[in-house]
DNA sequence: CGCATCATACGAAATAATTCGTATGATGCG
DNA sequence: CGCATCATACGAATTATTTCGTATGATGCG
C-alpha cells in the first residue's frame, strides 16, 4: 500500500477545495473557479499545470472525456483537513490537540447555537469513551 | 504604525519555540537546541541567518551583549498561535472554526479530564456570552 | 481544405524558503 | 605579538512552489 498522498500545497488546496464543491471538473471550470474566489485572474496554464502535478501526486484522478480532461479529488475533504491538522497541531501547538481546540474557541466569538453543537459532540465522545476504554478510535457507532 | 510582525515561516516558528521556551538565547544555544529536537544537526550560519532575517521582519529583538548576541522573541506565543490558526483556519475549513475543533476532537483520542476542561471552557464563554454579546447573533429564544 | 479555436504537454522563469560557504573582525592566551 | 578560536555578515547554491510562455495536436466550420 504505497497510496497515501502526500499533503498538498496551498495553492493545491484551494484546487481541492473546488473539486470538493463542485465536483468533477475540467480544467476550463476549475481555472474559472479559481479566478472568482481569488481577487485576480489566474492563468489557465497555471490551473493546468497544477492539476498534472497532483495527478502525479495521486492527489486527484482523471477522466478522458473526449477532447478535454475532467479531473476529479482522488483524497476525501476529511481525510485531507484532518492530515494538515495533524501536521498543524505539531507545528504550531506542539502536538497539543487541545490547547488547539482551547485557543480556537477561547479567542474568537462562538455562539450558543454553536456552544450547542459541541456540547453535544462532548457528551458523545464521553459515550464512546466508555464503551471502548483506552486505545482505538473504533467506530462501533451506537 | 507598520508594527505586526507577519506570519512565521515553519523554521522561523521551531527556533521560536525554542524561544519561548528557553528564553533570551545566543545563537549558538539556539542552534544546539535546535539540533537536540531534530534528528539531524543543523549549520550554524543557517541559524544565525534564520535569526538574522527574523530580526529584519521583526519576529525577535537582539540584545548585544559583549561579542556576542542575545536574540529574544518579540512576538507572544498565543498571538503568534492565533495568527497561524486564522490562516490555517481560512485554508483549511473555509474559515470556520467550529468545523476544525469538531474535526479536531472527532477524529482523535479525547481523555475525560480534557473533556472536563473543555465543559469548562464552554461554560465560561457561555457565561461572557450573556454579559457581553460580542457577535453571536443567538437569539435569546422565549 | 484552411484556419481560428481550444485542449494538453512541458520547459523554464519568478518567488519563496532553507541551507551553507567564505570573508572578516574581535578575543584570549601562550 | 601571532595564532587558534569563535562570532557576525552576507552572497549565493539548493529546493520547493507558483506562474506562465510556447509548442503542438485535435476539432469544428465556412
Amino acid at each position: 500500500m504505497s497510496k497515501a498522498p502526500p499533503k498538498p500545497t496551498d495553492s493545491e488546496l484551494e484546487i481541492l477545495h473546488v473539486l470538493w464543491q463542485h465536483g468533477p471538473a475540467t480544467v476550463r471550470a476549475v481555472n474559472d473557479e479559481l479566478g472568482q474566489r481569488r481577487r485576480a485572474e489566474v492563468g489557465y496554464t497555471t490551473t493546468l499545470k497544477l492539476l498534472q502535478l497532483m495527478l502525479d501526486k495521486g492527489l486527484v484522478r482523471r477522466d478522458d472525456e473526449g477532447r478535454s480532461h475532467v479531473y476529479r479529488a482522488a483524497v476525501r475533504e476529511q481525510d485531507t483537513q484532518n492530515l494538515l491538522l495533524d501536521k498543524f497541531v505539531a507545528a504550531t501547538f506542539g502536538g497539543s490537540a487541545l490547547k488547539l481546540v482551547m485557543q480556537a474557541l477561547g479567542n474568537r466569538a462562538t455562539s450558543a447555537d454553536e456552544l450547542a453543537q459541541l456540547r453535544r459532540l462532548l457528551n458523545d465522545i464521553e459515550i464512546q469513551n466508555s464503551s471502548t476504554p483506552t486505545s482505538a478510535p473504533d467506530d462501533e457507532h451506537a
